[in-house]
DNA sequence: TATTTATGCAAGTACTTGCACGCATTATAG
DNA sequence: CTATAATGCGTGCAAGTACTTGCATAAATA
């Protein structure tokens, strides 16, 4: 990938974040990569190819694959706190606007599939996670899928929540809810063990 | 509102959630409601002014309000059950994806606090419902705010996931969630009291 | 019946869109 | 230094954009 071609991309990717794909024209990311509009054409097909590259590119997914995950402690408390720090450290604001403005028809098909894969790769993770905690005895045998999905869902909700609407929904920050968060959940997922 | 503006409205509203703001033409919504593409312009002073005049219609905005909140049987389980659901069953994948859709730049600023309504409502009638739990002494005093962000964030994570991927995310259904998830989170509330 | 109102229709405005071309200039590599 | 490739620049295009205008017609209202 040579130069111009990588500034066309994380232009287009940068306004693509701001104003969505559809709204994003060809004449502004060229004059954001500071080349001329027909550049963009000698090097890619086509605006849609410009971003498909970009959305194949490491740097423009966020990184949250299976083996961030990987030194857990057996803890619930920290292995829990970790999973969900882990997310949100990564899954900063940027990207979640990012993956909204993937969200046009003219592309969804093809770029939904790499959206899922951080979804995927935490939900699995984690459901193992938590197999091998019940292997271990600490916790129950319990519907692992749907608790796992519980955990993310409200991971990325909190996430999804704040890059969307900032503080002016909850003035709760990040620290103060994994705290919470993840106490309740620790109690939740063991205390059945306890009765 | 007269009934030629109500179908020119309602074309448009179905358009954005599928394609949205920025895609969607106003030749498409003439053709869509059935009218001339002058009549968009006869009724409404812009493109803008028929989804602002849209999204400040109570059929176009998920029927979440404070008030379905209001038969609480003051029993957690099934409390939060009711929360949830009253959520899921009202806040439909056509909801999400007109947020979504509606995430332009052009009228976010005006569209957002709209949005927001929904979220905001069930926050802060939930925080209530714990915070009279709590004088009832049913659950411990705890972070409210933090843990009332969490049971939404799940709630709304899963919503939103579900209808963005469908079941290529997750095979886990709705009922599934809802028990798996209420049962973990009444245990995490209630349990800091056995001790 | 007479008059207002709502609408369709066709044409046209001014502007933007993605994309293509030829040509001059620069950078790079042999 | 020379040849090749990469780039900037201007121009152009066909199509599409939101939006407007003038006029005919039909329906509702007086």
């Amino acid at each position: 990938m040579d130069q111009t071609s990588q500034k066309i991309i994380d232009a287009a990717m940068i306004l693509i974040r701001e104003k969505g794909y559809v709204a994003t024209t060809t004449k502004e990311i060229a004059r954001a990569a500071g080349v001329n509009e027909c550049t963009l054409f000698r090097k890619f097909k086509n605006k849609k190819d410009i971003v498909l590259q970009g959305v194949n590119q490491a740097g423009w997914r966020a990184n949250v694959t299976p083996d961030i995950f990987k030194n857990v402690k057996w803890d619930l408390q920290a292995d829990l706190e970790m999973f969900m720090r882990a997310y949100m450290d990564r899954m900063t604001p940027d990207f979640v606007n990012l993956s909204i403005g993937l969200r046009a028809p003219q592309l969804y098909e093809e770029t939904a599939p790499l959206i899922m894969q951080v979804p995927q790769a935490f939900l699995s993770s984690f459901t193992d996670y938590l197999n091998q905690m019940c292997e271990r005895g600490t916790i129950a045998p319990l519907d692992f899928p749907a608790l796992a999905m519980t955990f993310f869902s409200s991971t990325f909700g909190y996430t999804f929540l704040k890059a969307s609407f900032g503080d002016k929904l909850t003035k709760v920050e990040k620290e103060e809810y994994i705290k919470n968060s993840v106490q309740m959940f620790a109690k939740g997922l063991s205390q059945i063990l306890d009765e």
